[in-house]
DNA sequence: CCAAAGAATTGAACATTGTTCAATAAAATA
DNA sequence: TATTTTATTGAACAATGTTCAATTCTTTGG
């Protein structure tokens, strides 16, 4: 996945690579899907582990090093991220429970620092606040990847979604009651 | 595409739907990327169709309209919104021009309100600004239908990007020197 | 240590796909 | 009408996802 991306990926060179024969991934993963699936339950996993390895390593700036590691995470491994969203769950299908676990792992990390920084919130607020934030870096890092940004003249995708994460938590902090 | 979505979207299925041969479709399209950019230049121009249109009808509050309209525009025609993030040019090749032209059309119409609300900014900052506006709410949209925001309780996806938004612009009409 | 039961692995077989390209049909031109 | 240009075809090829009876390997019980 990490070398041929998404589009390309296939089974049956999995199967050449690991040494093993294409039956056997069939009667492994059961199909297509839920092998990538498990890719990208474990692309989660690498990026939940990369976002608490730059909180500690961080300075005074703990969001600021949460936005830098996602965009760097997703420049790094471009197609092993590109891969979480290009797949889509097949209709009625549900998401693994290995892949939220992971999923609520990564959010978590991203929560209990807003929750540090805001701590008037309350947990539905702080819960609401932090997926919306994790929408917005998304937003500005998928166009940057895919050209967008660059094709229309932005020149820092990191520094203008910093910019509306620093907005975002400014006027939380001034909103709540205190 | 509409039907069935990027990832079973096949130039057989197409050629045998409009009553050519397969040849035929390589013949006008060359590949099936250029096929599928061609579909795709076609959704981003309904898009910016409905955009427009959507502020003609709009009431005092311009922005809440293209939010909304953002996010009818994507959930009404999923697969066909979809498909203009799921497929990625082949490495090294470039945006078609006809795709730059229609995207160019409805960043315009975003714009010229951004302009029209906040005239104090330059063309430069206000061109920034509204890219990353978009990819703020496109950040919300995309978490919205794949069910990102949903598995995690977040459940009025406009609501918290029209606040993404509004936050945006309070502090960007703040910080400009009059 | 061996034989039988269980588990894991295989790869041929099938349906579909993207892609190519010589052959054919249709249209335009002289 | 004869010739050239253009458009269209579909068989052929390589590659893919998927299935499943046959095979190999492992474990177990005596």
């Amino acid at each position: 996945m990490a070398e041929v991306g998404y589009a390309h990926f296939s089974a049956r060179e999995v199967a050449k690579r690991i040494g093993y024969s294409i039956g056997t991934i069939y009667n492994v993963f059961g199909s297509l899907d839920l092998l990538v699936v498990a890719v990208n339950s474990r692309t989660v996993g690498l990026w939940a582990a990369t976002a608490r390895a730059r909180l500690n390593e961080a300075g005074a700036n703990r969001i600021a090093a949460l936005v830098e590691g996602y965009f760097d995470f997703a420049e790094r491994n471009q197609n092993l991220w590109m891969a979480i969203y290009d797949h889509h769950m097949p209709e009625g299908e549900t998401f693994s429970s290995d892949y939220v676990e992971q999923l609520g792992e990564l959010i978590g990390i991203v929560e209990t620092e807003i929750v540090g920084l805001l701590p008037q919130l309350g947990s539905g607020e702080a819960g609401t606040l932090t997926r919306s934030l994790l929408a917005t870096v998304h937003g500005h890092c998928v166009f940057a990847l895919n050209g967008t940004f660059a094709l229309l003249g932005v020149h820092d995708p990191r520094h203008v979604a910093l910019a509306r994460v620093r907005e975002a938590l400014a006027a939380a902090s001034g909103n709540v009651p205190p």
